[in-house]
DNA sequence: GCTTGACCTTGTAGTTGCTACAAGGTGCAT
DNA sequence: ATGCACCTTGTAGCAACTACAAGGTCAAGC
């Protein structure tokens, strides 16, 4: 499989697949004659799951600890356990921090009765100290 | 008012301040005789502004839109108004993302049953190709 | 008057996770 | 043999800072 062939089959450009393996995520593939890349199924699993994990919102550093969790099949699975669920709580923070920007965006709308950037309370309420 | 202070003042690091006069999001202070830079309350006014509008998810091009925005307090309303429903519309969707995100970290938490990596269904999970 | 320490200056390089070239080699169809 | 899509390496760029390094300034304390 080259790189283009792998790249389609997992939504990852190219370059991204070769920027993995120079960051030691990916394991170096074979190389044909004429040096292009070769890919085996391992490869293609070994990316998907690190798609995935990144889809999940889990950083380079993270998707590192995971790969080298899977690869220790006998230990137990603690580890793992605790990486997702930090990863949890880091998603249930941002939505609260998200929900709360909503809030303040709605209040900002409504606040932009007048119809002259002069009187606009957006533009004040934005220069009000923080709290 | 010398870097520090003003530092201070907005919760911002001496050196993001810099950052911001050299991007030209923040008008060049005045000096002292030894060099240091001295900023007035217009210069707290327009951090303070730069800060919220940060917080609130702008990026620093719509900052800017916003400062240009800002200045010229004739225009109609309708162009910030437009901004932050861009914005809002942002926001929502990404906690629409994260929530999905959130479901599916639940899900792997829950399928984790086993107590040996081996056999662990969340490393299962990551290597399944995507839908 | 001299040192200590906190502050300031500029400039440069690092961060994260890619993405976008540029300049050239390869493989295959026409 | 020519075109074209693909591959190679290497380097530079993106956002929005952050972190030095090497040096200048200032007020306080001895």
């Amino acid at each position: 499989m080259r790189i283009g062939e792998l790249a389609k089959a997992t939504g990852t450009k190219a370059e991204t697949i070769r920027y993995y393996e120079r960051e030691g995520i990916l394991p170096a593939a074979d190389r044909t004659d004429s040096n292009y890349r070769d890919y085996s199924d391992n490869h293609l699993a070994a990316l998907t799951f690190v798609r995935r994990a990144r889809q999940l919102g889990f950083s380079m550093a993270q998707v590192r600890e995971l790969l080298a969790l899977s690869d220790s099949a006998d230990k137990p699975c603690q580890e793992v356990d605790e990486l997702v669920r930090e990863q949890l709580e880091e998603v249930e923070q941002k939505i609260v921090d998200l929900s709360s920007l909503r809030n303040e965006l709605r209040l900002l709308l409504r606040s932009c009765e007048a119809n002259r950037i002069g009187e606009c309370r957006i533009v004040e309420s934005l220069a009000l100290p923080f709290k």
